[in-house]
DNA sequence: TAACTAAATGTAAGCGCTTACATATCGATC
DNA sequence: GATCGATATGTAAGCGCTTACATTTAGTTA
């Protein structure tokens, strides 16, 4: 029904208020280089004509862009789901958008994500852990994107990050698994090829028990991929060996939960014939049934700080940084005494 | 230590390669209009020079920016944060990216994101629920930006869309209910003020009621923010009514989840004392005990098909749709009999 | 009132790409 | 070998803003 008339454009407005394109552009972007009546006349052109600004001549022109991408595994994880809420949320009050994408945990679609969050104009990265293509730092560095690392701490990386340390929280979580009196210890990790949060906490788990004297049998050792399902399979196998484990640790709580689940089904008592730990304290783990015995990580305050210390690189340059973040034990039910035997 | 070089422009990369700027665009852009020899050595030149292409002119110059906005509720919701990435795994491979943004379930946020979204060049827009101030339609149409409503159906949307019916969905269930004997209806639900999604549920729940010549007595009636605690207390509250409710409708799982576990807290056996019924069908349910009867929705098919019906409008104008799911009933171990006396 | 300063506004030069159109190149055909 | 069509490449005109710099205006001060 209408001719497609086209967007008013800058011009238009100036026209229209009888000023320049200069105070037009001053009106929208530093309002108080214009003089009051004067911007209430170049308002009123904007209204009228239903002005909005064209991106790409702004971006062009500016060179800004305002907004930053952040590459996570997978949103279905609470955790980088919460995590990155949180992001977005701070970054909108710092005056960015956020680019979204995901990895599903692959270092090659992250590498390509890399490129393509660049190319669509993200002035800064989140990227998550350590583990990556050292080609995507070569390219980062050419571009000169300033880029952060969160969900991990390692004073040897490459960027600057926020983060806390994996392999010491665990081993933390662990000693406290060893003093209630454990000796059969098993683990069940996501996989640790390219993942160096899972690396750490596996590595973490296998400290604590060096320090006690005592390790893991590698036939207790499972890796398998995220989901409660994969947590539930790798409970039965586990409780399936000879003789049983007293104590499971887990790499995350979803496949914490899923042992929890399996141990149900099986009519085993937890923490009575087995004990669960977890990590990452996702709401789920207060709610199972036994309470689950995890790491307590606080992904929003994570999320929220990354926002500003990637606006502030972004900015202006920045020293490197690395935030660490104290994890804290939640000891819940989940987690008893070794069984007598 | 190094004098901040320009960036490599497409004019270096053809000036290397011996070609003009049109060709060099041709290979990055529409590669088979080139020949293989030429395509070879321009390609040569920009990984030599490490060129990327600079956004704003590409996207002023093709008035393309390849960028899809969200705007969700909040990530930290489960349901959203796994069709969204349904969505944006999609959007990949469709070749655009995501944008996204919460509204934490407010109008006047969505309402200021919206413009946020367009403003960084967001060609399309997704938009979950029909409740909106009605100035968001004025200015998308304006501004021609196709927008796709989700996570709900109705006929007389103003937008196209793909979803469900609440209603319809809800009423099902609590007709299961009904049918279990149960004579003493509560119902948990979210706000549904600026929520068409929470109130559909609600009326949904009323119509199974008046069919069966019932209702809720509006004292049984409670209206909470989201969140597993907000559901618990809500739950301690309707138990402590006399009569005591015999059934708890929850506008969602994680209502439902913490009715659950107030339950529990409180001694009282689901479904023995009290049947508990969700919607949503979160991971969660499955896992809780007992186990949660819900509505199942499948939110990652309805990301993905947002994904490719917003692609579409994109690319050309399309009849206005409304792709309809069917939800499914998922009866579990929290509904059971209504108790006797 | 003239001279000067500060604030407001105007002028116009890009920003780095894409693409319509013009031109050149290469085979195939007669 | 000249002609023609198809294919590959080149030329150059924008795209709609922002901003450095130039100019005008308003406000002080002597």
């Amino acid at each position: 029904m209408s001719t497609t008339r086209p967007m008013p454009r800058l011009s238009d407005v100036a026209q229209r208020a009888g000023v320049s394109t200069a105070t037009v552009s001053r009106c929208l972007n530093t309002p108080d280089q214009v003089t009051d009546v004067t911007r209430a006349r170049v308002m009123d052109a904007v209204t009228e004509l239903g002005y909005s600004p064209n991106f790409g001549a702004r971006v062009m022109a500016a060179k800004r862009t305002h907004t930053i991408g952040a590459i996570i595994p997978t949103m279905e994880n609470a955790i980088f789901a919460r995590g990155l809420q949180a992001f977005q949320e701070e970054l909108r009050t710092l005056g960015y958008m956020l680019l979204v994408a995901s990895s599903s945990y692959r270092q090659d679609i992250e590498e390509e994500q890399v490129r393509a969050l660049v190319a669509r104009g993200a002035e800064g990265l989140l990227l998550i852990g350590h583990d990556r293509n050292p080609a995507v730092h070569g390219f980062l560095e050419r571009q000169d994107v300033p880029t952060l690392v969160a969900w991990a701490h390692d004073p040897q990386s490459h960027f600057p990050s926020i983060g806390f340390d994996n392999r010491i929280s665990i081993e933390v979580l662990v000693r406290e698994v060893v003093a209630l009196g454990h000796t059969r210890f098993a683990m069940i990790t996501a996989p640790t090829a390219e993942n160096d949060r899972a690396r750490g906490r596996f590595m973490g788990a296998v400290d604590a028990l060096k320090a006690a004297g005592t390790g893991f049998d590698p036939a207790y050792i499972i890796e398998t991929p995220y989901g409660i399902d994969r947590g539930a399979e790798a409970f039965r196998t586990l409780m399936g060996l000879s003789p049983r484990p007293t104590a499971i640790i887990c790499g995350n709580d979803v496949l914490a939960i899923g042992a929890l689940r399996c141990a149900r089904e099986m009519g085993l008592s937890v923490p009575g014939d087995v004990s669960i730990t977890g990590f990452d304290d996702i709401e789920l783990a207060q709610v199972a049934v036994p309470a689950l015995a995890t790491v307590h990580v606080p992904h929003r305050r994570m999320g929220r700080e990354a926002a500003q210390m990637l606006a502030a690189m972004i900015e202006e340059p920045q020293p490197m940084r690395r935030a660490q973040l104290e994890p804290q034990l939640r000891l819940r039910a989940s987690l008893g005494p070794a069984p007598r035997g």
